[in-house]
DNA sequence: ATCCGTTATACTTATTCAAACATAGCGCAT
DNA sequence: ATGCGCTATGTTTGAATAAGTATAACGGAT
């Protein structure tokens, strides 16, 4: 599930000791979070499963923490949902980006607003 | 002339049609309006002339503005200031710089605060 | 037993990005 | 006319990143 509604004049990601979290991450999980599936989140982001799974494993390992914890196998053939530590992220995340977007629109300058 | 004092828990830029400003020019264009030269300035901020140079050719191309004024001979060799678009650009990357930075500030949770 | 969709990972290839190297011209000072 | 410090580019090399290919294992459903 892809956020909706973020301005695009700017980029930002939360950053320390390396380790990065911005959009792409921020989308991904979500994705997971609301479809349950590694795979099938890197289908809806038009991503490769290999580049899904590639950039969660380098977040996890930088970040030093677990966000995805998986199932192999079953019906399904299996599953993916986030950790607490991953919600947290995510959540702290969207935060960010909602605050700054929003002191983003209020900025006069025609680099910004195009006016 | 570096800007101190920013928050290294994030990083941010501005984005328009591809075109970028981030922490890089800021520090770039900051150091050339308080040099006059893009010599002394890429050497303040440990950079070769070669690729100060081309940052900001770059940049120039992609948000399809001049940024640096330049002459070339002369007593000193030769000299470079900021257009009043580049002046203009500057400002607004630093205030928003300095407002999310206010906002970071104030963000609970591990991940930024470190608590 | 076989099939299906998924997680998991090694390995290879392509692309992008950054840094370094090399030259040339300009204009004032001496 | 020679030198100095600067602007201005082309070219090359290397490194980091991204993208793609291939294969294996798992476990429920049929």
């Amino acid at each position: 599930m892809k956020i909706p509604g973020f301005n695009t004049e700017y980029k930002i990601w939360l950053e320390k000791n390396g380790a990065i979290f911005g959009d792409g991450l921020c989308d991904l999980l979500s994705s997971i979070s609301g479809l349950g599936s590694i795979s099938r989140a890197s289908r809806e982001l038009g991503m490769s499963y290999r580049a899904a799974w590639g950039k969660i494993r380098v977040a996890e390992k930088k970040w030093g923490i677990p966000l995805v914890v998986t199932r192999v196998g079953g019906a399904a053939g299996g599953w993916a949902k986030l950790t607490p530590e991953a919600d947290e992220l995510l959540k702290t995340y969207c935060r960010l980006r909602q605050e700054v977007d929003k002191f983003v629109q209020n900025l006069p300058g025609k680099f910004i607003t195009g006016r």
